[in-house]
DNA sequence: CCAGACGTTGTT
DNA sequence: GTCTGG
DNA sequence: CCAGACGTTGTT
DNA sequence: GTCTGG
């Protein structure tokens, strides 16, 4: 799955997702966690940067808290699920993103990776996002992030992954155009595994508080 | 027709 | 163990 | 995702 | 809002 993931320090963060809104104000992240307000790119005729809550709200919720565990969304089933189907049409998003952190299992340890594109640090997630208004009248913009299975090389790690959208897809990805099963099928499949690379990290990464650089930084060995 | 659910993950 | 908060 | 908290009642 | 179950 994609529980963490982060959004370092770079240059070049308007013209990589081709917004026009190049006033927004973008903080850097190290650890961010489900629940927290982040940057994601919409497109409404030109591709803005707005922050949404991590979680998906549905418009039909009557207390946000259901968003609490919609932080995923599976890519097998995301166009079945009525949660998510209505949302595939029109609410399509991008997560910007520097890396994700995936947490190995062995027995009873956790290791955290950091995991990353080869070539550009940018690279973006496919989402979705709702609008949601609380009793009065409040709107909050919600997103969940799409999942896949893991490729061989995220296997060794997790056996899940989130979908890392190639970069020709972005356009059409972000484009109000609804998506015939076989268009969904390509822009969700895994990322593929010679494009990644990953390292362990700190296991402190655990904690949400601790949203430093130094979380992302590689600790011993490289993978 | 209305009522009620609508989700993922990992673990058991 | 399970739920909540970040 | 992980970290951290988790509770009522009546009586003192 | 939309789908499923009764």
């Amino acid at each position: 799955m994609c529980g963490r993931f982060a959004l370092a320090a770079v240059s070049g963060f308007y013209s990589r997702f081709h917004v026009s809104n190049v006033d927004f104000r973008l903080d850097p992240r190290y650890n961010i966690a489900p629940t927290q307000t982040v940057p994601v790119i919409v497109n409404g005729g030109e591709n803005k940067v707005v922050p949404m809550r991590w979680g998906l709200i549905p418009v039909w919720a009557k207390a946000e808290d259901i968003g609490d565990r919609l932080i995923n969304a599976r890519a097998e089933t995301v166009a079945t699920k009525p949660i998510f189907k209505r949302l595939l049409g029109s609410r399509r998003c991008i997560v910007p993103t520097t890396g994700f952190y995936e947490w190995k299992k062995e027995g009873s340890s956790k290791t955290p990776y950091y995991i990353r594109t080869k070539g550009e640090e940018l690279f973006g997630l496919a989402g979705l996002y709702d609008r949601w208004r609380d009793k009065e009248g409040n709107e909050t913009l919600s997103f969940t992030i799409i999942t896949t299975e893991a490729n061989s090389f995220m296997s060794k790690i997790h056996n899940r992954m989130p979908v890392i959208l190639r970069e020709e897809h972005e356009p059409f990805w972000l484009g109000k155009d609804a998506l015939t099963e076989k268009q969904l099928r390509r822009v969700l499949s895994p990322y593929p595994s010679s494009g990644m690379r990953a390292h362990e990290v700190m296991k402190a990464v655990g904690n949400p508080k601790l949203d430093r650089p130094e979380v992302t930084r590689p600790l011993g060995k490289q993978s």
